[in-house]
Formats: C-alpha cells, sequence, structure tokens
DNA sequence: CTCTATTGCGCAATCA
DNA sequence: GTGATTGCGCAATAGA
C-alpha cells in the first residue's frame, strides 16, 4: 500500500463548471441532485417540431422500469462492463509508471555511458596531441616556407578537453 | 451477488448544489434527469462475531435522515472532495503519461549522444592504430606530404563539446 | 438499433 | 470530527 501523495494544488473548478453551492435552504430544485432517483419518464417529445421519421415510439424503453427484468439484466451487465474498464485504466495507470520508472533508470544507464565514452575521447585526444606535438618537433623544417612539419597542427583544438562539467 | 435493492423515493428536492456544467456534447437533460442516484446500497450487516447485532429498527445518528441538514451538508462536502480527489488522480496520470513521453525522448537523445561519441572514438583509434604501424614501420617517414600514413589529414571533428542540453 | 466501453457523479465506508 | 480515498452502482454517451 504504498501511497505517493503529491500535492498539486489545482484548486477547485476545473473547466467552465460552475458550482452554487450549498444554500441551506433556497432554491427547490427540479430533479433532486443529490440522491434520489426518479421515474425518467422522458417527455413524449412530439417529433412534430420539424423533427421527422421518428418512430412513434413513446417511450424510450418498456423497460425502463427498475422492475423489469430487461433493466436489471441490462444494469448488470453494465455493472460489470465498468469494473472492467476501471479495472483496465487503474492497471493502464500503474503500468505507465513502472514504465516511467524504467525509463529513469535506462536514462542513468545511458548517461553513465557518455560520461564513460566522454572520458575515453577526451583521454585519445590528449594522446593524439601529444605525438603530434612529437611529431612536430622532430620533423620540423628546417625552413619555414610551406614546410609540412606544421602540418599536423591545423587548428590547435584547445577545446579538447571539453570536460563535461555540466 | 446479487442485490436486490428497494427503491424509495423519497425524494427531498431540496438540495442546495446546482451544478452546471458545460459538456462538450449535447448535455441533455430531459425532465432534470442529470443527477439521478441509487439509493441507500449497502447497509451494514450485523457483524455477527458477536457483539451487538444492528437492530433493524435502531439508527447510529440522527444524522442518518436524508432530510437531516447535516447529513446534506456533509453529503456535499463529502461530493466536493470526491470530485477533488478524482481530479488530482486524473491529473496524475496524465502528469506521468507525459513524463514517459518526455522521458522517451531524452531516452533517444542520449542514445543519439552515444552513437556520435561511439564513433568518433573509434575514428581516433584508427588514427592511432594507423600511427602506430607506421611508427613501427619506418621512424623516419621520407615525406610527411601524402603519405600513406597522413595521420594529419584527420579533419578532427571537433564538434563536441559546446553541447551543454538539459 | 443493440451492445459494450468510457466517463461523470453521488453515496457510503474507510483511511488518515 | 474532517477531508481524502476508494469501491460501487447508475445513467448518459461515445464507440463499434
Amino acid at each position: 500500500m504504498n501511497k505517493q501523495l503529491q500535492h498539486k494544488i489545482s484548486n477547485t473548478d476545473q473547466n467552465g463548471v460552475s458550482v452554487i453551492q450549498s444554500q441551506p435552504h433556497s432554491a427547490l430544485n427540479p430533479a433532486g441532485a443529490a440522491g434520489l432517483q426518479q421515474v425518467p419518464q422522458l417527455v413524449p417529445v412530439s417529433p412534430g417540431g420539424g423533427g421527422k421519421a421518428t418512430p412513434p415510439s413513446k417511450m424510450k424503453k418498456a423497460s425502463m422500469d427498475k422492475d423489469s427484468d430487461e433493466y436489471r439484466q441490462r444494469r448488470e451487465r453494465n455493472n460489470l462492463a465498468v469494473k472492467k474498464s476501471r479495472m483496465r485504466s487503474k492497471q493502464k495507470a500503474q503500468d505507465t509508471q513502472q514504465r516511467v520508472n524504467e525509463l529513469k533508470e535506462e536514462n542513468e544507464r545511458l548517461e553513465a555511458k557518455i560520461k564513460l565514452l566522454s572520458k575515453e575521447l577526451s583521454v585519445l585526444k590528449d594522446l593524439f596531441l601529444e605525438h603530434a606535438h612529437n611529431l612536430a618537433d622532430n620533423v620540423q623544417p628546417p625552413a619555414s616556407g610551406g614546410g609540412p612539419g606544421d602540418l599536423c597542427n591545423n587548428n590547435n583544438n584547445n577545446n579538447s578537453s571539453s570536460n563535461s562539467s555540466q
């Protein structure tokens, strides 16, 4: 049971939701928002007003009755589906979290590797420079002109160390 | 497993809450069917293991009355808390997902960098080998211009360094 | 249109 | 006792 609680104050209210709340005795709501069941006798919307082709079904479904067998059956199925869906959702979240961990781990590995490679590279470059200097010293031609002696030095890249001290 | 609940429609329409939620889609609220709720769904069964059984005709608290002001108030608060909690949860999941994306991206970057460094390293190593061969073969090359062991032609890729991301 | 999947919401139990 | 979580059921809806 680990619990990661992060307080991210998102504050109340979200998108365009207006919550007018809690007036002890005030307006009377047409439909109980809280807790009650009401028989949804939908208004038999008469298709007449411009509508059309709506079959003359007065009620949406006869199965809307709670007592109906049909209704119970449907409810049960939906409940099952809901359960399944939520389970899946939860699992997914969990997996995602785990993925974060894995990625983090791999990231560290990669960074370590980079560090190592950088170091190796740095060493090799230094060696290289050293050799170049040696050569330059030995092969140094007597005459200046366009002597090849200086060739290796091209632009002496002092940046070589490049040292990754971020 | 099947719970058959008896509905009691003692709807008290005195809820002090009005939730106007802007729904992305057609917010059809026929006859105020929006806030339907189910009924008392679970009753604390008798604990069985000794102690007092719960008398069916007794209430633990007077606040249990749905009509109670106290009750409604508590419910309202809880509803808010629930909403908040869920919102937070959702947000967290979202953040986590985003984190995955970011990490993946960074991972790619790191791998690319590794590849590059590896290549550089490889090149340098080759050069070294070549040079070593040259030395072994002839300590004094006749001329440095265009010779086979022209180690200097390397354009040392000094692109590295100066790369400090993150 | 039927059926499942997803989503928002309220309730109640439980945690902290 | 209060807010925060969580499991669950309902209903509306999106999706197939």
